[in-house]
DNA sequence: CGGTATTGTTCAGTGCACCGACGAATACGA
DNA sequence: TCGTATTCGTCGGTGCACTGAACAATACCG
């Protein structure tokens, strides 16, 4: 009868935080590259020639959302797929020069909108921020791949 | 130039959360009624008869996606809209009895689902969650709508 | 060696989320 | 009162995100 509320609700608050944190992101970093975009090419810079799933496993996309998102970087000319001679299923993906100047510059714009976003909290509280909002995260995922599937509510 | 840790990307955590939770209610709570959809029944149980904006503004919906929303409870038979003889650019929604019974069923899941997702955290980390998420989602908001006064409602 | 299983990618379908533009209804000001 | 503003809802377009199914290449096993 009583409706609950909503700010206690995680799963509200998360989605809150996020649809803020894309709208700053709009304004303060760029309006062609979104924040997963960002994940993907950042994930190259640090290890080139990842094939799709992995890149999806390291920014934590499943196979058809990185499809996607590999699919826009590679029409905007930002990376480069070529097929693993080794192993003809996959795809190995390495970013274009242009794709690294890219990701720099978004680099820059990204710490600072980063300071704009946590400026409400003291450096104490952004170290609890995200220690509380990982183990949430990483404890839930947890629940997805374990060996034994605790309950399957069908 | 080195590449950046996502860890430490609010941004990035944001996401990595939202979709936790969007994996852990469809096992727990429903694979048919989203989180965005009960946060609408929940608006609607405790204040029914208000316009389409308004649930949107409550729940934290623009224009657009709040109309995708609502369009899908009602064809599910969950709510009602009719015309506002007063003002006929409005619509008045309403929650039929299916939609009650629907928002009390899930009422229960989600507190449920609720208990196992914070589990990683101790009751006070539980109200520092909240409470930082909230200031950082609240900033952000702030910085869209320049000088909102704190409105009356209507 | 051949048959089956696994793995990487794609495709179709559903739903959330934003923006900008538009039409209809209403409110406001000259 | 009339014309302009604003407001509510819709529509089209883009992009993220998941599931389940299909497909091809590779790996494993009898």
């Amino acid at each position: 009868m009583a409706a609950a509320d909503l700010t206690t609700h995680p799963g509200h608050l998360a989605r809150r935080l996020q649809q803020a944190h894309y709208l700053l992101w709009n304004t303060m970093v760029s309006e062609e590259i979104t924040s997963p975009q960002f994940a993907v090419l950042n994930t190259l810079v640090a290890e080139p020639g990842l094939d799709q799933r992995t890149v999806g496993e390291r920014v934590g996309l499943d196979r058809s959302t990185i499809a996607e998102v590999i699919s826009r970087l590679g029409r905007r000319g930002l990376l480069d797929k070529v097929r693993d001679p080794q192993d003809g299923r996959r795809f190995l993906l390495r970013l274009t020069d242009e794709g690294v100047r890219t990701h720099r510059k978004l680099t820059v714009r990204t710490a600072r909108m980063n300071q704009v976003f946590l400026a409400p909290l003291t450096p104490e509280e952004r170290t609890v921020f995200f220690d509380l909002i990982r183990r949430v995260a990483d404890a839930a995922e947890g629940l997805r791949n374990p060996e034994e599937p605790l309950v399957a509510p069908r």
